[in-house]
DNA sequence: TTAGAATAGTTGTGATAGCAACCAATATAG
DNA sequence: CTATATTGGTTGCTATCACAACTATTCTAA
C-alpha cells in the first residue's frame, strides 16, 4: 500500500522535462528534417522510405515480413505498397510455393532511387551525431537500446 | 565535389541501426504503453493529456501558448480543446484586455483529473528509468537534451 | 480426407495530423 | 484617422494511422 498522499512525486508535472515526452518531440524534430528532404528530393513518405530501406536489405521480403521490420500496421504498409508499385518503384510476384504470399523487391528504378537516399540519409545521420563525441555516440546508443529493450518489458498495472 | 562513388558509407542502409529510425520506433513505443493508460483509465488522448499538463502547470495559458509548448499545429489543438471543454475538463474565458485571446484553465473536474494523472505519468517515467544508473540517468538527459538542440540546427542543403 | 485454425494480404471506417484558407480583433505605419 | 499587417483562433481538405472485418490460401489434427 503507498502511501500516495504523501508521495515522493511533485504534483505538478513539468511537461518539458518527461521523458516520454521529450523522446517524441526530439524524434518528431529528427524525423520532421529529414522527411522534408524525403518528400521533396524523392517524392517518399517515411514510410514508403522505410519500406524500399527494407527491401534494399531484404529483397524478396513478404509484406508481412516488412511490416513486422519497421513495426507499421500491415495495413498501412499494404497502402504505402499500393503506391509504390504504382510508381514502378517496387514489384512483387506471387510466391509459388505459398500462394498467399508475395516477394517484394525493389525495381531497377527503385534501385537507383535507393541508392541515391541511402547516402543522403547516412549524412543526416552523420550531422546530427557531430553534437557527440565519439564515446558519446556509443553511450548513446547503448542507453537507447537499453531503454528499448527494458520499455518492452513494462506493463503498467491498474 | 565530395567523392560520392567512393564515399566512406556503406551502399546500404541498415535499418535497425538508423539513428532517426531507432528513436522513432523507441518514442512510439514509450509513448505507446502510456497512451494506453490514458486512453484506459482516463479516456484521453496524448495530446489531450499534454494541453492539460500545459494548463495545469501555467494556468490562463491561450491556446496559441500551449500549441507552442507542446509543439503541436494550432488546429490540432482547436479541436482537442473542443473535446476537453464539451467534456468541461477545461474552460475559458475571453481576454477583456484582448478580445482575441481566450484564457484556459482546467476546471474543478479537469484538476481532478490532473491529479490522477500526474503520479500515473511520474510512476511510469520511474519505471522506465529503472534500467539506468543514477549517473546512467543524468548523461542520457544531457545527451538528450544536446541532440535536440543541436537537431534545430541542422539544414540539409539543396 | 476434411473441418477448423492460422496466415498473407486488402479494404472499410473513424480518429488524428498537417496545411492552408479564413474570420475577427488588435497593432502599426503613413 | 485609416489602410495594412499581424495575431488568436476555427474550419475545410487531404493524407495517414489504428483497428477490425474480410477474402483467399495453407496448415493441422481428427
Amino acid at each position: 500500500m503507498s502511501k500516495r498522499s504523501t508521495g515522493k512525486h511533485p504534483s505538478i508535472l513539468t511537461l518539458e522535462r518527461f521523458l516520454p515526452y521529450r523522446l517524441s518531440i526530439l524524434s518528431n524534430r529528427i524525423s520532421g528534417i529529414i522527411a522534408e528532404t524525403y518528400r521533396d528530393k524523392f517524392a517518399l513518405s517515411i514510410t514508403e522510405w522505410r519500406i524500399m530501406a527494407v527491401l534494399g536489405e531484404y529483397p524478396g521480403a513478404s509484406a508481412d515480413e516488412v511490416s513486422a521490420k519497421i513495426q507499421i500496421e500491415k495495413s498501412i504498409v499494404s497502402r504505402a505498397l499500393q503506391k509504390l508499385l504504382a510508381r514502378h518503384l517496387v514489384e512483387r510476384e506471387v510466391d509459388e510455393t505459398d500462394r498467399r504470399r508475395q516477394n517484394l523487391s525493389l525495381t531497377k528504378t527503385g534501385m537507383e532511387i535507393y541508392k541515391q537516399v541511402v547516402p543522403v540519409s547516412y549524412e543526416y545521420e552523420e550531422q546530427l551525431l557531430e553534437c557527440f563525441s565519439q564515446k558519446e555516440c556509443e553511450t548513446f546508443d547503448k542507453l537507447i537500446d537499453r531503454l528499448y529493450q527494458h520499455a518492452e518489458t513494462i506493463d503498467l498495472k491498474d
